[in-house]
DNA sequence: CCTCCACTGGAAGATCGGGAAG
DNA sequence: CTTCCCGATCTTCCAGTGGAGG
């Protein structure tokens, strides 16, 4: 059934992508000045999940690099690295230098100087999910490096910039824009026989199965090729020669629980158990929440702690908040 | 309307753990 | 070994918000 489990993978990029000719060439043509060693504008692309602009960064960038010599890339997923620290410590580790940072205890802006100090060519950052950063400063410190050039990814314009600081933002005003909008089902379907070309045996899933996955992922690449890939890997495991309906209408809940599962095990003890309990209870108040909690752990957290913890949460997308002021309610997300 | 107060989340400081310097 | 310094985590304090209930 599988032949290449990578293009299956939500990190593949193609060689060729879909359906994002003038979004590339947004972005390639905000990236020229580098291939003639000048400093390239910040592009900041945005758009719902699922949309290419991942891909499309790691595409663009992957390009210029086989067409200029000396050039440093590093992609930084800002949700796991979500501190000014870990942030500029991964840009560091684009340019093969943080083993002379090996230590946590380098002195107060250390990062940034080494940093500067570094770069002799060009350099692409990518960051992605730039709104989960929780010290925008570094946006700011990053701008101001030399050699330096940004690309940017987020869900919502409006959204990033609200959390930014003004001395932030002034400077952004100047950043090319590439809007990212959803994928149509007749697109979805081009990407998806693409994966199964490149991964799958031939004939081992009809067109109308396509179309179903298509159509049960509203516009959603990432959520649509996680489907295709657990119905592959169910019709796999069953020795199936090719996937039947049932496999398909089963690997798309299947999918799903996927992300919720991995998003659960990322949890500590303390979030653990607040997260049982608003399962266990449907739907919750605070202070009946942080009741039962206490009730339940032998040393609890603060109060305003367990805030922090269903933030986090919420930002998983395993807790819901619904009501405001004494209304407010959390559930957990089925 | 108005007041009350449960709830939220920012700010500032304490504490923890780990690595480095003395 | 101790001491110092860092980031991360956690607590304490508090101002702002907006439903609930006069």
């Amino acid at each position: 059934m599988i032949t290449d489990a990578r293009p299956l993978q939500p990190e593949f990029v193609p060689a060729d992508v879909r359906h994002r000719d003038g979004e590339i060439d947004a972005l390639t043509s905000t990236l020229a000045p580098i291939l003639d060693g000048n400093h390239a504008d910040p592009a900041l692309l945005y758009g719902p999940s699922g949309t290419g602009k991942t891909c499309i960064a790691r595409y663009a960038v992957d390009k210029l690099r086989s067409e200029v010599v000396n050039l440093h890339t590093q992609y930084v997923n800002c949700w796991e690295d979500y501190t000014r620290f870990k942030t500029l410590f991964r840009v560091l580790e684009g340019l093969n230098r943080s083993f002379d940072v090996h230590r946590q205890s380098t002195p107060r802006d250390e990062l940034l100087d080494k940093l500067r100090n570094a770069i002799d060519t060009a350099y692409v950052v990518v960051l992605d999910e730039v709104d989960q950063l929780e010290e925008t400063t570094v946006l700011y410190d990053l701008w101001r490096t030399p050699g330096l050039s940004l690309v940017l990814i987020a869900n919502e314009e409006k959204e990033l910039f609200a959390e930014l600081e003004g001395r932030v933002t002034s400077r952004f005003k100047t950043a090319i824009r590439i809007s990212f909008d959803c994928y149509g089902t007749n697109e979805l379907i081009g990407i998806l026989e693409d994966r199964v070309r490149w991964g799958l045996h031939q004939d081992a899933i009809t067109d109308d199965q396509l179309r179903w996955i298509a159509d049960a992922s509203a516009g959603d690449a990432r959520v649509a090729i996680g489907i295709l890939r657990a119905a592959a890997q169910e019709a796999d495991q069953r020795g199936l020669e090719q996937v039947t309906d049932e496999v398909v209408r089963e690997a798309a809940p299947e999918a799903k629980a996927e992300i919720q599962r991995k998003n659960v095990e990322k949890l500590t003890t303390d979030q653990r158990i607040l997260y049982d309990i608003i399962r266990d209870q449907g739907s919750v108040s605070p202070d009946d929440l942080y009741e039962r909690y206490s009730g339940e752990v032998d040393d609890p957290k603060s109060n305003r702690m367990v805030r922090n913890y269903l933030k986090k949460m919420r930002r998983y997308n395993l807790v819901t908040a619904t009501g405001k002021g004494r209304a407010r309610m959390y559930s957990a997300v089925e």
